[in-house]
DNA sequence: ACCTGAACACCGTTCAAGT
DNA sequence: ACCTGAACACCGTTCAAGT
């Protein structure tokens, strides 16, 4: 059998180095400017014309997906080896605060991924699908060991995590906050410390 | 004495209509555009120049806290009179789900807030401040009878409402399970209902 | 005292022309 | 098969010139 091309890469020596370009100079940028950074200083920085950049990445979506490939992946990893902790409460609570701090990757991506979470179809959407119901395995099971409440699903989570880090994106203060403001919703959902201890010994 | 004009208004005639003439459209656009609405778009439709929308709103935030102002000064005066229930966990909800619901007014909303929730010195801020105090007050209320956890502050309930809103505001199809967002987070900031009884029903 | 609108420096997206 | 960059339709913001 002859190899076959990987269908997400170019196939000229020429498209193969100006695909790796931008991706790599696209995650400086990013990195500097956040999920909406200019898709004409990419190009710029990367020494390609605007057309070269939309055939590689057809939209915003495309290039961002590519960024975060790595991320997802990992993520999906993870929750699979959770899978088989036996604290399954304390598994999913981890995983979520791993989620958390990959969403301070980059500004604006709790946005980002907020805006495509239900759409299906869109780059972003597939490409975090498969750690999302990894994800969700993890809640069911500590939802049938009783741990967490029963009415919460994966995308509930998944959108309170993205809504936290939103907060913590928002203004460079409320940041600090981003662990206690996950502290109070992971207590909350949690059926086993109906109220955390430190907070009963605050009370007065 | 004579009458103190109004400072924030202008005095001219024709100002006057002007001044009026874009806010009436601002509110009718933002509507339609959400808080990132095209000020351009503002001005042509209220068929004045840029110069002159500028001269009256400095700042995209100084036209919207126009826009809120009445909003916000409903929810202080709730707030205040929420203060004399001899429930004070549930008018601190009640008051919260009214905020939530503001919120829900303008696309883009919960981010516009949340930009300049510590950023004093903004007009939006200023114009929040009055609101956020009586709020405050209604969160010391509850604590002190012991019914909202004490490591909780103004600050994180007003961060966690918006966010909710901000999920809201993302995907429509995600505004359905706004108000079930809002009960799981106000359900675990209680110290009332360790867990909530229907929770517990559901439980199998 | 106030208004106008052109000017400037940016965008994202498309597409004819090239190699 | 791929690349270029001008063209188009938009922005926000400023400011000289007018009344």
């Amino acid at each position: 059998m002859t190899e076959k091309a990987d269908p997400s890469r170019p196939q000229r020596a020429d498209a193969q180095r100006n695909y790796e370009r931008i991706l790599s100079v696209a995650k400086a940028v990013v990195g500097e400017q956040g999920t909406q950074a200019s898709l004409r200083d990419i190009a710029r920085r990367a020494d390609v014309g605007m057309g070269t950049l939309y055939r590689h990445f057809p939209t915003r979506e495309a290039l961002l997906q590519e960024l975060l490939r790595q991320g997802f992946d990992r993520l999906a990893a993870k929750a699979a080896s959770l899978e088989s902790s036996d604290e399954p409460d304390q598994a999913l609570a981890e995983w979520l605060q791993d989620l958390m701090r990959g969403m301070a990757a980059y500004r604006g991506l709790p946005g980002s991924m907020m805006t495509t979470l239900l759409d299906e179809g869109t780059p972003l959407y597939a490409s975090c699908a498969t750690m999302r119901v990894a994800a969700g395995r993890l809640l069911k099971r500590a939802q049938g060991h009783g741990h967490i409440r029963p009415d919460v699903d994966g995308t509930d989570l998944f959108a309170l995590v993205n809504a936290v880090g939103w907060i913590a994106d928002q203004a460079p203060a409320l940041a600090a906050r981003q662990e206690h403001l996950f502290t109070l919703i992971m207590d909350g959902l949690s059926l086993r410390h109906p109220a955390s201890s430190d907070a009963a010994e605050q009370a007065g």
